[in-house]
DNA sequence: CGCTATTCTTCCCGATCGGGAAGATTCAGG
DNA sequence: CCTGAATCTTCCCGATCGGGAAGAATAGCG
């Protein structure tokens, strides 16, 4: 998987479903390994907003990504 | 600025207050220009596990950054 | 078309969010 | 010491979060 850029929390959900699917796994399970519950999940896959920052960094690290910051304009082959 | 790994609440909270630094504003400034409440800013930046993700994403884009997922392993000299 | 797996919705409920404003605290100068 | 700027804390309070579980709604597949 290549770096991706998210705009807002719908691009992020969808990057995590489509993950969670490549690795065959239903939420229940994801949920468990993540360390959350199948309604947090669920609500953090369909691009819920007012989701806690704390459990998707959670989220992400279980799932083996990594966040990364760079100014708008940036692009993996600038660098 | 280069792009920078963020793995938790915190680290994203320390890259904000820099940046904002850097742009010499004070948080009510930055919070107005944000559209968040001043409180709101002092806490993300303090690293708050339980700030909402979509507020996050409103910060970080007004203050002219994007948000990048990528596999943990992954550095930007790799592509 | 029918059945099972997966996902979504709803409930209960304690706990907390976030805006806004005022008061407290910190810290660098003069 | 005293002052002023910047940040943090506290308060009020309506609104909502998130876990867990059960039932409803879909989706996928033969």
């Amino acid at each position: 998987m290549k770096p991706k850029s998210v705009k807002q929390p719908r691009d992020l959900g969808d990057l995590i479903r489509t993950l969670r699917h490549a690795k065959q796994l239903d939420q229940a399970t994801a949920a468990g390994l993540a360390g959350v519950g199948t309604r947090f999940l669920g609500e953090l896959e369909n691009g819920k907003p007012t989701v806690q920052l704390g459990l998707v960094f959670q989220v992400l690290h279980r799932l083996g990504l990594e966040i990364w910051i760079a100014p708008r304009a940036w692009r993996p082959e600038d660098e």
